[in-house]
DNA sequence: TCAAACAGGACTAAATTGGTCTTGATTTTG
DNA sequence: CAAAATCAAGACCAATTTAGTCCTGTTTGA
């Protein structure tokens, strides 16, 4: 366990097209088809996103949303925090939405607040761009042309080419 | 989000008092009531603990359960994998159990992979022996003495002292 | 003015999690 | 040997959470 809910996986695909297609303005329709969702579950997962500043958007007709930042700019940490509200491993932690229920908590708080900044950190370490560009990781120098990678690691699939 | 499963923290309280009474087997029915869990709870935790070797049982009368190893070895990720499983962000990670159900897998799963690993290592880094005791932590020497420690710090309760 | 698109909720259904119970096996003790 | 205490294993139901849909508005361009 410890998984992404799934609509923060959704999220991430909307996310991961919309930097493809940096600056483009996408309907829900659109997103939809590109990345195999259903219209009305693209509809709320952009809706979450704006609330936490991630897409801009345009009403109207020919509207849609937008990256509201470059992908390099947007860490895996913003987005599960707008899908899922603050990372908090536990109630004992800071930011945590109710306090504790059970008494494993208060003399351990400071320990737990270490393990949440650590997978926080973790979090944060990765941007949207790197998700959805795999020459960018595990390539010291980075921005690797492609013909040197090893061929396992670019199955790309049509959603995202 | 990214919260652990309320029978996790059962178990760090049900491990916490174990390692207090490093040695000594504690029946099912002592554990409930130094942790204030229900008697068939902390059975259900302690199974789970067992099938994870990280406890050891004793059965018959004067039966119970008790470490199988000292908690300074047992580390917070075998906890946590213990109760729910191999720690897996999402379905796109060697180890999940199911086959990611969406298209933003597989050409990113080595990102994944990363990002899994990282949290992973957060949590490995963090023993029960840590979460149970607040010198052990913050302190680059280790085991200072409790007169030194900030007041704030050792808000013991009755439950662990 | 109309149609396309987002805004903001409410709402239902499905899945997961938490907690309890039952039946059986094992061990000590009188 | 019998009884009591205790763990073993799993079935089961209730509560919570999550996923997905829908409805009623508002905005904008043609």
């Amino acid at each position: 366990m410890f998984k992404l809910n799934r609509m923060t996986d959704y999220a991430i695909v909307v996310l991961g097209v919309l930097a493809h297609r940096q600056g483009e303005i996408l309907a829900t329709a659109q997103l939809a088809e590109l990345t195999g969702l259903n219209q009305p579950t693209v509809a709320k997962v952009a809706k979450t996103l704006m609330a936490a500043d991630l897409l801009e958007t345009q009403r109207g007709v020919h509207g849609g949303y937008r990256l509201a930042q470059p992908a390099s700019a947007t860490s895996l940490v913003q987005i599960v925090e707008a899908m899922e509200g603050p990372i908090a491993v536990n109630d004992c932690v800071d930011g945590a939405q109710a306090p504790c229920a059970v008494s494993n908590c208060c003399f351990m708080s400071r320990n737990w607040n270490r393990v949440n900044l650590a997978v926080r950190n973790a979090l944060s370490d990765v941007s949207l761009e790197d998700l959805i560009d795999p020459a960018q990781l595990f390539t010291p120098t980075g921005h690797q042309p492609a013909a040197d990678r090893p061929a396992s690691a670019v199955p790309q699939n049509e959603i995202l080419s």
